[in-house]
DNA sequence: ATTGATATTGATAACTGTTATCAATATAGA
DNA sequence: TCTATATTGATAACAGTTATCAATATCAAT
């Protein structure tokens, strides 16, 4: 079975583009993260590895990587970028607690069958969407509650 | 009964903030716009009607009539934020064009419904949802099936 | 109306995340 | 091996926005 790396080599190859010690190692260190990864988290974990690296290589490879389909990159609030596994991964959406960022992952096959009606009702032929709902989670919540009574 | 200068002045003196003569030409300028607008939209216009107006003052005002909810902010795919007029503008969700950036607004009480659903049943308290469809609309496939015989 | 504490202003520097530029170097097909 | 060309790292540039700061305006208390 085809792996990250020989969709990632086989992608490149269609394009007449190159197969690269960087490239590999960058799609090595993302692979070895969970979840939504920054580019900063990135940038350090490659140095620690080969500080000779640059960020524009960095970019430029997550770039391609999201090109083929195995990343998806996320911009939530805070205007940094996430990037994410998308490779055997699920399609989902996202419920962040807006006081302490942590990130549910979720999937509503009702709404996302009417989101391609509402697509379809306007003319319209659905690429993607994004759905992120923002609200405050049990924790933050109760540590709120608490701290309201000092 | 109250209107958005009224609103505006009342937010800035509960806030001990003051009102100025800038912010309001700013907000006449806003309002004179319907739906979306661009920073460099109202820029252009302040400046015809009094050009000593300075590009800080515009976004901070801006701000405050977000955090008054007045306005709403948005941050499609571009990267460039657009303004919303929201007083007396129900809620509605945004269908965009990503080839002519065209955009449809709808409102669809199900999904909203389920969506608060989503948020309770993983603790959160939902505060706010942003959801966005992307497609092509009829306009564009047309346009681009045309253009592919040549 | 005057005063004075403090909020606001405009000009502009700084900042942030990202992209463009470019000369040196590496890749890969012939 | 050769060679066209893709890639690299350093760094400048960029865009949108925010911070800084000295001059000025606002407005509540007098
Ligand atoms: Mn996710
Ligand atoms: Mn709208
Ligand atoms: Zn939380
Ligand atoms: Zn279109």
């Amino acid at each position: 079975m085809l792996n990250e790396f020989d969709l990632f080599k086989d992608f490149l190859h269609k394009q007449r583009l190159r197969w690269t010690p960087q490239r590999k190692m960058i799609l090595d260190i993302f692979l070895s993260f969970e979840g939504h990864v920054q580019i900063e988290t990135l940038h350090e974990k490659i140095r620690e590895q080969d500080p000779s690296i640059g960020i524009a290589t960095l970019y430029r490879t997550l770039k391609l990587l999201v090109d083929c389909e195995l990343v998806e990159a996320h911009s939530f609030q805070n205007g940094k970028k996430t990037y994410e596994r998308m490779f055997h991964v699920r399609h989902h959406d996202h419920l962040i607690c807006t006081s302490c960022e942590k990130t549910i992952e979720f999937e509503h096959p009702l709404i996302e069958k009417y989101q391609v009606e509402i697509c379809e009702a306007h003319g319209f032929t659905m690429k993607s969407h994004k759905m992120e709902l923002f609200g405050i989670c049990d924790n933050c919540r109760i540590k709120n509650n608490t701290l309201s009574f000092l």
